[in-house]
DNA sequence: AATGCCTTCAACCGCGGGTGT
DNA sequence: CACACCCGCGGTTGAAGGCAT
């Protein structure tokens, strides 16, 4: 394990910090109580984790449990908050966290779930195993905003959220499926990323897709037609009325919508930006293509 | 090759809620 | 009830690496 990768924070500076709050007290001219209950407390580390910290910190969980942070912290020896120590267990050092690209089914079930929840990452999360809410959260912050940025409106409004569930969402669930179809051919090379599909010269099947839709229902049986993880998923969020539509089956009106079917909009408005977003994709704009492929 | 800008993501910060005393 | 402690969440930061010039 690479445990050493890790980015940012600033160098391995040794501070002192309220080990409750986690903040630094350095500067300023503290109280004399202050530096007296600062000497009783030892030097504490910040900024990246180094191979030993990360061995100590596993070894003292699969001996003893996770929880009780702070604690923790002290009996295993490390000079670290306990946050800081659970943060570093629950982000990186768990066994089942999962590493590299998100899924199309993962970005599919995110873009639903937050278009459902909000910013309520840590939810999200529980909906996709091995994932962490940090994770989510720079995915969406990274990826997502970067993508209403480029169309010109914010992340929480409606208009984006529309674009995603009438455009982008179907775009997943069709991508999804024929990176099921084509799981063996691109999906190492790939990484699990739509790049695979591109990869495989499939943009004709993406925008075909769009142009022909996908006939109503199908694109639910589509995800579920994996038989893995996505099924599972699809159905459990069918089965909790969590794809839009009371109908259980909104994605069918989304892909419609994405095929051509913008006149359905209740906001005339929306329906025209709509309309003029799925057209550029369907008369063959690449440029428009590849920035959907892109915010993947 | 050098430089500057951009993207990514691990880690930190601040806060609120839950629990124990 | 009041207080302290602990945990977890969401927002933010900043260094590393990639990319463009």
């Amino acid at each position: 394990m690479a445990a050493t990768q890790s980015r940012g924070g600033g160098g391995v500076v040794p501070v002192q910090v309220d080990e409750e709050h986690g903040r630094r007290r350095q500067g300023g001219a503290a109280p004399q109580e202050e530096e007296e209950e600062a000497a009783e407390k030892p030097e504490l580390r910040r900024g990246p984790w180094t191979v030993d910290e990360d061995h100590i910190l596993v070894n003292y969980i699969a001996d003893n449990g996770e929880g009780r942070w702070n604690s923790l912290a002290r009996a295993a020896g490390l000079k670290r908050t306990g946050k800081s120590c659970r943060l570093r267990w629950l982000n990186y050092l768990r066994p089942d966290v999962k590493r590299g690209n998100f899924t199309a089914d993962e970005q599919l079930l995110i873009l639903d779930l937050h278009t459902r929840w909000g910013n309520r990452w840590s939810k999200i999360a529980q909906h996709l195993p091995g994932r962490t809410d940090n994770e989510i959260k720079n995915y969406w912050r990274t990826r997502v905003q970067k993508h209403a940025k480029q169309l010109n409106c914010d992340a929480s409004s409606k208009r984006f959220k529309d674009a995603m569930r009438y455009l982008w969402m179907p775009h997943l669930v069709d991508a999804t499926a024929t990176a099921d179809d084509e799981y063996h051919q691109h999906q190492a090379a790939a990484a699990g990323n739509i790049d695979g599909l591109l990869a495989g010269g499939d943009v004709d099947h993406v925008q075909h897709a769009l142009a022909a839709g996908v006939a109503a229902g199908d694109d639910m049986q589509l995800v579920m037609s994996g038989g893995g993880w996505a099924a599972a998923q699809a159905q459990e969020a069918n089965d909790q009325g969590l794809w839009p539509s009371s109908s259980g089956h909104g994605l069918s009106s989304s892909v419609q919508a994405a095929a051509g079917g913008a006149g359905q909009f209740e906001d005339p408005e929306l329906s025209g930006w709509v309309q003029g977003f799925s057209d550029s994709i369907i008369t063959g704009n690449l440029w428009a293509l590849e920035e959907i492929w892109k915010m993947q």
